[in-house]
DNA sequence: AATGAATGAGAGTTCATTCAT
DNA sequence: AATGAATGAACTCTCATTCAT
């Protein structure tokens, strides 16, 4: 009897490829290794999966989908520009720090090629940006950030350091907590790294006196 | 006499490497088309490298090697924390934004596995953090910086910061120039995003008075 | 169900590799000569072998299984050392004197490297040359053999004369009778070559009538 | 400056085969490994060997060359078909039980393929089973031997028994000495193994009393 | 729908041989 | 004569995909 394509099958198969990818790499992968972890035959991944790449697209796409839909939830209620990015990044570190395969696979398996890149970064990631620039050109909007400022820059600039949190976190040996990065690297973003003028004045009379007392 | 081994030859290879990789992945590309490239027979590549891997991985080495040195010769002459930042930038982005294969290498075929990434993250890629830490960690020092301020995770933004900036340059079609976002991002990751207060009121007057206008 | 594997289709893989390694030799041989000659593809091969020396490892083993099988029983109602003799020098030459690929592999092939034949002494060769061992301990029991006379040694010439009959005979062009020879071998191992006291006498005389004659 | 070709170089060569075909294995063996071993450059190799097929040839050629010279020196002043044969076997098991890694090349490397052996049958082991021939012959003639027994079948079975103590010997992880086996060899080739119906009545009665003591 | 045996293209690597020096 | 870098043909084995059951 057949029994009909069944969805649960399907994430079954995507929970098993997040897996293997993650352990052995998108190349080093063998698809009958997913199927394996999934409990299916090896052919009944191509019931469900055009092929091999198609997997991985699949799950960047859903993983995507749900994540940009949460995250847009979220963002509803909240005000302000850098509150919201706040919940934007709070957001992204929590979606990939409480999933180290997963962060694993979009940190790694997914720059696999230009290819895969530019797919994704004609996709979601597009998406994904937008959000962060368009909380960005509100806050230059509302006077909260500077009007000099390019806001593809500033766009950039903001996810690559989202970006390399979790990169740096996946080769970490030790399992930190990655969410509370966001607040310090929102801070960041926004008061920059330099002291205020102010900060800098007693900074610089501090170290004229530990100079003094050496 | 035989014919010797030239380091021209396995420069030549590397060359090709660099080209086929850029263009083909490391996973797509063929040792035979890297021979081609070179001008050698196939099993010449093996008398200069131990495998397809050792190429890639030579490849990163060499070119780190002289990358960071050169760096070092740069911010020698250079005092103060945020000039010696943008120094690194330029840097950066010189290298990077001068060989659009390089870039799409070191950008794209090295972070193809955790083996890899985790090989250069402890190798070069840890010695790079490092000078920025110190630059940081200087900056902090002299009170130009802000004493508050994870060292490391101000690191990881500024390194994530310009990385994205090559990713984003990889993928775009423009071909515009790289270097010229050194100074921006660097400004950015200085003074931050948002505006400064007295900035903020102005800008928040002015915002006003739009909206009163419409 | 899949199709599943037929065991039919295994042994059509050894019989194929039975000719294919007598024909052109162990490292001679491709293993797509042998798919080919099994009408599978290439990689089927390596569903039902590990390697192509498993191939070979298994070809000897399974053949050695059975012949030893049949041999215990053929020696099962044979009494007495010499009948017993015979009854394994027949049984030795009709396995090889019966399929020439065979032979020249169990022969030839098999014989490629000290670390093939180490293995094949330890194992079959050990159980092979042990039955015959035993029937000679047995005749030097019962009085039929000498019992000066080191089993060892005479285990040894037993089927040291016997495997140089099939290697004579496989590169032999004559295409002769070789189970044939059992009686002649047997018989010389056990009367020896020389003559006995009395047949010498009668040899000398006629020796000397024949000189006196010429 | 040209040096001369030197039949040193060329034995330098011959010797490293022997040593790395017994260690590798024929087809193991690299040419380059035995170009090392000699201490020559690979290129030198082929100065004075066609190819890598005619080391092994040459090997054998000249092995036996000297071989089968010095037993016909040695066989000079012997008289008689058995005294005869036990020089032969002497000669056999000292040439090969004084080097292991030349009986190891004799009795495995040069079996490699039927195309090996052809060769070799047709070429010195021809000549050397013809002088053993020669002397079953010689025995014959003067009814020492029996004169029923095929000339052909009594020479393979001497040869194979010599040639398993041999094969033996090499396998064999115990290093004892192979020369000391020509005698009982020759010994069991002469009498047989079968006791003479003297022994044998008094073997039996013997064998009856054991019984009768139980 | 599900299975998994079968397929066969494909690629990294080795190494005997050549030949410029 | 000697060298050893260079060559490139050759071959085993893997694995994504197919398809008979």
């Amino acid at each position: 009897m057949a029994r009909s394509r069944t969805p649960e099958k399907r994430s079954r198969i995507l929970d098993a490829a997040v897996k293997v990818f993650a352990r052995k790499g998108y190349f080093g992968a063998r698809v009958s290794d997913i199927a394996k972890s999934a409990r299916v035959a090896d052919g009944t991944i191509y019931l469900y999966f055009r092929n091999k790449e198609d997997i991985l697209v699949s799950l960047f796409d859903e993983v995507m989908a749900e994540h940009v839909a949460k995250g847009r939830e979220e963002l509803r209620g909240v005000e302000g520009a850098e509150a919201r990015l706040l919940v934007i990044a709070r957001h992204h570190l929590r979606l990939l720090g409480g999933n180290r395969d997963l962060a694993v696979v979009f940190q790694v398996e997914l720059r696999q090629s230009t290819k895969f890149m530019e797919r994704f970064t004609a996709g979601w990631l597009q998406d994904y940006l937008a959000v962060i620039s368009e909380v960005i050109e509100e806050g230059q909007g509302d006077g909260t950030f500077r009007p000099d400022l390019s806001r593809k820059l500033a766009t950039k600039a903001f996810f690559g350091a989202l970006d390399e949190m979790v990169t740096s976190w996946i080769l970490s040996p030790k399992h930190y907590n990655l969410v509370s990065q966001a607040a310090p690297v929102v801070n960041l973003f926004l008061r920059g790294a330099a002291a205020s003028e102010k900060e800098e004045r007693t900074q610089r009379a501090l170290a004229a006196v530990g100079r003094g007392r050496r």
